[in-house]
RNA sequence: GGAGAGGUGGCUGAGUGGUCGAAAGCGCCGGUUUGCUAAAUCGGUGACCGGGAAACUGGUCCGCAGGUUCGAAUCCUGUCCUCUCCGCCA
């Protein structure tokens, strides 16, 4: 969330924001409520130090009629303190309910536009998306030609969304997470696995809705937790709660969990197959940075995703989101869509990461903060990435290394870990 | 899952109803002294919200949430977490 002084100071700004991220966030109600807010935090202050000043009193005096008179006193203040309270607190919620509504600020240089159809392609890969003399399968088929995935047994077992890898996916998969943390390793990162679950109140930190009617995050039953959706969740709730040492940062950390989302309404032919599931694996990036360091974080970050795909030999465009689609916590965000033959007609380009700067947006919330010189902490920034989310590299690697006798090429760079350099046609 | 112990400031750790935001030590910051370093010594040193130009000052916080009381770190309840032992298990 933002900061809520800096909502009431700078309401016409902020207001323009959520115009231009489409956000219907009421901003004025906000400020209305705030103001508010405060006054009965100081009311209530003042009740609180003229009850506390009277139980001193009654601690010091003597004559047992005298306490008892103070003492009624002192109940008194009390329960007006108590009902300030109950004000306050009420205030303060309805203040919250829409503050947490208030998507970030918006970096200057974002595309501004309503959905997707506004982002900005800024740049290519290396390679070229690849040329069939035949006409290509999509994942789907070369997947089940080949064995290497069991949607329908998925969907017999947890329903449909779900699927077994198979054979020489497995290998892959392995191999994905193995190369990703591998590179991120050698670039500083410290390595973890996560839990799969996390509590909701961390959920919530992070910006995830754990329950309600569109929410994509699947809550275990008579419990306070939720699987999931990706590890940013739970890279981001390492530290909840934290003062860091300036020093210390930038902490970057890379994390390997399964993700699971509902995808409640999602489907279409673009969602087929592996590129929408329910579950899969990722590698993930997550950072805790100085706030003047976290533009060049996030340049980094979509660095390193070029890198890794550049690397699988994959085609695919960096893509400047626009701010009506860069949800609450993003204050910019890079997306790298892979170029998949067997999508739409002829190929067609689709997501395979996305890397956001959250500025201090999840930190706030999270209470994850850094020493400011002498005195004073303020808020970390925090920024995110996918090194390789597999089901979707999945996809990108059957589609553009198949050739014509069905069988699927294993990308160099994997060689080392799949065991072997081509899937065979069966 | 069962039994017990415990969660206090950056760290260690005292504190069983008011004089406690909290002893002491460590660490850290500043001063003094010593040729440098080290040592010694004196002072300072939590977070959050608010008022004030500032000096300074009000409120809240002793895992978290409630309760009792004029008053709670201290008593009561719930909850989360940690440790020890037992059971179970990959």
């Amino acid at each position: 969330m933002l900061d809520r002084r800096f909502v009431l100071e700078n309401v016409d700004l902020v207001e323009e924001n959520c115009r231009r991220r489409g956000s219907k966030a009421d901003v004025r109600r906000f400020a209305e409520l705030e103001t508010r807010r405060r006054a009965k935090q100081i009311e209530l202050d003042e009740l609180n130090r003229k009850a506390n000043e009277l139980s001193k009193s009654i601690g010091k005096a003597k004559d047992p009629a005298e306490r008892e008179a103070r003492k009624a006193e002192g109940r008194s203040l009390r329960e007006q303190s108590a009902a300030a309270q109950a004000e306050l607190e009420q205030a303060t919620a309805d203040a919250d309910a829409i503050l947490r509504a208030i998507p970030n600020l918006s970096h200057p240089d974002a595309p501004v536009g309503a959905d997707e159809a506004a982002n900005l392609e800024l740049r290519r890969g290396r390679h070229a998306p690849p040329e069939f003399d035949f006409k290509p399968r999509d994942h789907v088929e070369l997947g089940e030609k080949l064995d290497l995935i069991d949607f329908a047994g998925g969907a017999k077992v947890a329903g449909h969304g779900f699927y077994f890898l198979k054979n020489e996916a497995v290998l892959l998969e392995l191999a994905l997470q193995r190369y990703a943390v591998d590179l991120l390793v050698a670039e500083g990162f410290t390595p973890t696995i996560t839990p799969d679950l996390a509590r909701n109140e961390i959920l919530d930190g992070t910006g995830y809705i754990p329950r309600g009617p569109e929410t994509q995050i699947y809550s275990i039953a008579e419990s306070d937790l939720s699987l999931v959706a990706t590890a940013e969740i739970t890279l981001g709730g390492l530290l909840s709660g934290e003062i860091l040492e300036a020093e210390r940062l930038p902490i970057k950390l890379c994390g390997i969990s399964h993700c699971y989302r509902t995808e409640a309404g999602a489907g279409g032919r673009a969602a087929r197959g592996l590129y929408r599931v329910h579950q899969f694996t990722k590698v993930e990036m997550f950072a805790f940075t100085l706030p003047e360091a976290s533009g060049a974080m996030l340049d980094y970050f979509c660095e390193l995703e070029c890198r890794l795909f550049d690397g699988l030999g994959i085609a695919y465009r960096v893509v400047d989101t626009a701010t009506g689609d860069l949800g609450g916590p993003a204050y910019r965000k890079f997306d790298l869509e892979a170029w998949m033959p067997g999508r739409g007609e002829a190929g067609e380009f689709g997501e395979v990461t996305s890397t956001s700067n959250c500025t201090d947006y999840q930190a706030r919330r999270l209470g994850i903060r850094y020493r400011t010189g002498e005195k004073g902490t303020a808020p970390v920034h925090t920024l995110n990435g996918t090194a390789i989310a597999v089901s979707r590299a999945l996809v990108a690697i059957l589609e553009n290394y198949q050739r014509a006798d069905g069988s699927v090429v294993v990308p160099d760079v994997l060689v080392p870990w799949v065991g072997k350099n081509r899937i065979p046609a069966r």
